[in-house]
DNA sequence: TACCGCCCTTGAGCGGCTCCAGATCAAGCG
DNA sequence: CGCTTGATCTGGAGCCGCTCAAGGGCGGTA
């Protein structure tokens, strides 16, 4: 598939797979006779892991290195699970943040309330 | 209050308070005589509620407009609410961003364990 | 008096995109 | 066949939201 059907699948934008490319996130893209790439479907389902992991707050250093591991082989799992360990961690911290917020919206809006109502 | 202790309570770094009071986001900051800035219990809580908003995703642009209105007085309140309750709906899509990367982390978490059980 | 710690300002640097200009190529059309 | 349209390409600039470094001041302690 081109770029543009890779980004609607991933949700990543065009320029946001270019960025990654060259960044080294991604495993080496084929190019048509047209010099445009062609994403495998094993790329497109990598694009929306990244991009899932990126969406909630991994950086991009961490994506890089788990790339790396990824390419080196089965031997690599152990510290590619201690990865997703972490930030499976990381997500909870997020849910927590959300929740302090979604607290402290609540509690602004009843006071809007009660100032309009009053 | 100075400035480490602001930071300390709101959870903003140092610079990141001062870069804060640049961009406008913060009430007039009193200086002692020193010349050092002194918080107020009310610009504190004003931090709290600033660094809640941004570690759940809000622009500063919107942020900007958020200090704008309330300065401007119980006026505005209905924007205000509008606005927050934009955010609050936000943060239900994240909520459901991280659930989706939580899943898909257990199922390459259990994919491991399957490669090197077996 | 010398040092330490906290604060100040200015300005540069960085991470992660995002956008723009200018060029190329394929397909469809009169 | 030439022309336009649309998707892609590259290189480079620009933007947002910090973050850090340099150089300096003030106040307290040994």
């Amino acid at each position: 598939m081109k770029i543009a059907e890779a980004a609607a699948r991933s949700g990543l934008s065009i320029d946001t797979i270019r960025f990654y490319e060259r960044s080294g996130l991604l495993p080496p893209i084929a190019r048509g006779s047209d010099g445009m790439r062609r994403f495998s479907p094993e790329t497109a389902d990598w694009l929306r892991l990244l991009a899932s992991l990126r969406e909630t707050g991994m950086e991009l250093r961490a994506m890089r290195r788990f790339a790396e591991l990824y390419r080196q082989g089965d031997a690599t799992i152990p510290e590619r699970r201690r990865m997703l360990q972490e930030h499976a961690a990381n997500l909870e911290l997020r849910r927590a943040a959300l929740d302090r917020c979604a607290a402290l919206l609540a509690h602004k809006l009843q006071r809007y309330s009660e100032i309009e109502g009053g």
